[in-house]
DNA sequence: ATTCCACTAAACACACTGTTCAGTGGTTAT
DNA sequence: ATAACCACTGAACAGTGTGTTTAGTGGAAT
């Protein structure tokens, strides 16, 4: 039994990032030196270099595991269901659950989609939604079978507005509830759909 | 007359410039030192702060100039003669203009939405349409008066996208023509129009 | 002729990096 | 109880890049 060298890991693991995500806040990624983080978080520079190879290996599995949570979400959205039910008028649990997932990490997209990170987060969010929803959704004969705009237009420019509208969600500070998110959400595929 | 002394400056500061796009098509912003730039400049180091702050500074006048070019195409959008032409199936001049702007800077654009940018050129970039574009288009009442979906919402979503249009545009290596991309864009607005 | 200007070359202190190594204290296994 | 184990500490290390400064070069303007 080694579980209490686990926890240990993972609490030191915990105190790293909640530190570097305040840091963050404060100020540029690349202005924030594993020294900051390791002052803020009260612990030795060296054990940081335990648990990652540097700050951007830090901030990559955050966003990792940011994305990894949101995969799950998105699992169970069934592009199929979520149109037919649109249809009738309804709006589908699953969809308000996605929402609901950023509104419980808001801070920590917030941050990665903020003007301090690095690689812009925007586009691996971007790259994540087409590869787990859209293609599924475009890709459906049955809704989307649009001859006036390429396949591939249409999904980068669906992403797009799908992320603007997080990203404005964010900006407002989360003012809307996640079920009027889905809302907006719900209209926006249909005018696609309607292309 | 010290206009050979301004030339100089001129061309002193283009080959850094030259060069820093170059290296930028190679690696990371953040792997690119100064030392880097001027070694590939055929400059010296301490010529390098003659003219910039830092690195970011380099980078920050580089955007700054590219955004100055493309207001001017802006500019002679007129967002009312747009949508008035294309509901009679014309293509505003200007409209191409813009995308004739994005094709002869594809470089640079290609380089500063890369995930080897910084702070985010595409934030910036977005916010920039929001402000010299779609504000105008938005609040035009004549065209848009939509009650179901809050305006900055909107105006995020419909950016965002057309944001998407130019990135997967780039992303073909232009594949399509400035006037393609215009009627895409048409049809954008039209969409938003019809919310 | 001399002042002006962009640029060079070399040196400077400073900050952060990633690695190493001996040592501490609590936990687990024998 | 003793020994092995493990996460962590503190201090040192060379290496790299930073931004600044100094003295000096050579061409252009006055």
């Amino acid at each position: 039994m080694m579980a209490v060298y686990d926890d240990m890991n993972e609490k030191t693991k915990e105190k790293i990032q909640k530190s570097f995500l305040q840091l963050l806040q404060e100020k540029n990624f690349i202005k924030v030196s594993v020294q900051d983080i390791a002052k803020a978080s009260g612990i030795n520079r060296g054990t940081f270099y335990l648990h990652y190879l540097d700050k951007y290996d830090l901030l990559d599995q955050m966003e990792e595991n940011l994305l990894a949570g949101l995969e799950v979400q998105l699992e169970r959205l069934q592009p199929d269901r979520l149109l037919l039910e649109a249809e009738k008028g309804n709006i589908s649990m699953h969809a308000v659950e996605v929402f609901r997932y950023i509104q419980l990490n808001a801070e920590t997209f917030k941050v990665f989609l903020g003007g301090n990170n690095r690689v812009g987060f925007h586009k691996r969010l971007k790259q994540f939604f087409v590869e787990h929803f859209l293609e599924k959704m475009i890709s459906n004969e049955l809704f989307f079978n649009s001859t006036t705009v390429p396949q591939d237009y249409l999904s980068s420019f669906a992403t797009s507005a799908f992320l603007g509208l997080i990203e404005q969600w964010l900006d407002n500070d989360l003012a809307e509830t996640p079920k009027q998110m889905a809302e907006m959400y719900i209209q926006i595929i249909f005018f696609i759909k309607n292309l």
